[in-house]
DNA sequence: CCTCCGATGTGCT
DNA sequence: GCACATCGGAGGC
């Protein structure tokens, strides 16, 4: 029992690769250029909410080499995530939300005529803008081709916040979800339908 | 083979 | 707040 409420209290690594990639700038096609203000912590058999949580042929593209870039699709939209752990393990950050820097009438082309910053809030429409597909599944992120992400500096911690990920059922409430505090890129929360109960959703500043 | 179901986005009430 | 489009993945039979 106590080592269920560690291990539920303990952060994986995974976490720490989230907050990492918060700033990096994700080079897309086209010339399409974003800054991630926005990702979500996704580990291995140990988190009910992972697709790594069973080991398929659609997920075991997260148990292999980090960064890579492992792309899945639901509802018709794409969604990418950069693998972060050593091989074996399962773990990658789903990239949830971008400031647009470059490539702005790329972007429009594929997402339409929306203002700047919605072009990439929210993982698919921000995939979307990158015009990351299923055809970039397995990119190593540190050469391409078609994408490259450039890490940058950590942000001061003060500046990020954390809260609970979007849209999952399970787990719903670990706070594995990072973003840049204020950002106008940043997507709304909103809870799973058939979540648990929660009586306060947990929402703090890293420290 | 078939059914169920989202790590979503959008629009409407 | 709620419905639903839309399609590949996963699992049951």
């Amino acid at each position: 029992m106590e080592s269920l409420v560690l291990a539920m209290v303990e952060e994986p690594s995974v976490c720490a690769a989230a907050r990492a990639l918060l700033g990096a700038v994700v080079f897309g096609h086209d010339g399409v250029a974003a800054r991630i203000t926005e990702v979500e912590a996704y580990d291995g058999p140990d988190d009910p909410a992972s697709h790594a949580y069973t080991r398929t042929p659609r997920s075991e593209i997260m148990y292999g080499p980090p960064e890579r870039l492992y792309v899945y699709r639901i509802h018709g939209h794409h969604c990418a995530n950069v693998v972060t752990s050593a091989e074996g393990r399962g773990s990658a950050v789903l990239l949830r939300a971008g400031e647009i820097l470059d490539g702005h009438d790329a972007a429009r082309a594929r997402r339409g005529d929306v203002v700047d910053h919605l072009l990439g809030r929210g993982p698919g429409n921000l995939a979307k803008a990158l015009g990351i597909t299923m055809a970039d599944r397995g990119t190593d992120v540190r050469t391409g081709p078609g994408v490259v992400v450039r890490r940058s500096p950590p942000l001061p911690a003060e500046t990020i916040t954390a809260g609970p990920r979007v849209g999952v059922r399970l787990a719903a409430d670990r706070p594995w979800r990072y973003w840049v505090s204020g950002d106008p890129t940043v997507s709304a929360y909103r809870r799973h339908a058939r979540a648990g109960e929660s009586t306060s959703p947990p929402r703090r500043r890293i420290q």
